[in-house]
DNA sequence: CCCTTATTTCAATAACTTTGGAAATATCGC
DNA sequence: GCGATATTTCCAAAGTTATTGAAATAAGGG
């Protein structure tokens, strides 16, 4: 690690307040994430590697889709020992975007 | 006009069961389309340069944007005289997603 | 400490999208 | 047909996004 920033890493969130939907239709419009957001829809959280692998991509391109979701503030990131927690922020989208999240995920 | 190719022209929509959820997001996932569809919420057509002007953009622009629209299934566009009307296809949309369209539109 | 495991960042590349001026096309009324 | 009006298509430039291997970083446990 380089010298001199040894606080425990933070990952970084924008607040509830800051969702912009455009931004949130943007980032869904892709086959890879809006399967990533059914698939966190039972409300049980996964961690990164499960997701990569369900999806058949290198874990590399796996975090790249992950920090889109979490960027648009579709996705919540949460350390756990040597791995990411990833869930669904569906509280700050149902209150932000009634209806929005029910009908993406709908059957 | 080149031709032979005497017949009306046809403008191609897409048949609702064709429209698929992530393309309809990535489509709506910019300002200005998703901007357009606000603006078309309400039920009333409107023509292609009424559109182009209301978002300020050349008419190039609005429609090569109004054509992504079109081609997503999201919105209809009958020739009338020397204009295009267009128009959101609500109940294909309500019918295939039910609750997506109020959501976005909601506010 | 060092090793292992999980994940991110970097860098390069490829593919796709947006923009807008100019030219083409369509439709109408005369 | 012709001219006017509305819109689309074409094209090239600019911008953005996706993909992935390799290197870097992080956390936990001996």
């Amino acid at each position: 690690m380089a010298d001199g920033a040894e606080l425990r890493e933070r990952i970084p969130h924008p607040p509830a307040e800051a969702l912009d939907l455009a931004t949130i239709l943007r980032t869904l419009g892709d086959p890879l994430r809006l399967e990533i957001v059914r698939v966190l829809a039972d409300g049980r959280p996964r961690i990164c590697g499960e997701l990569a692998e369900l999806l058949g991509v290198p874990t590399s391109t796996g975090s790249y889709h992950l920090r889109l979701l979490r960027e648009a503030g579709i996705t919540r990131t949460r350390v756990r020992g040597t791995s990411r927690e990833i869930s669904l922020r569906r509280d700050d989208l149902d209150a932000r975007f009634p209806g929005l999240l029910d009908a993406l995920t709908r059957s």
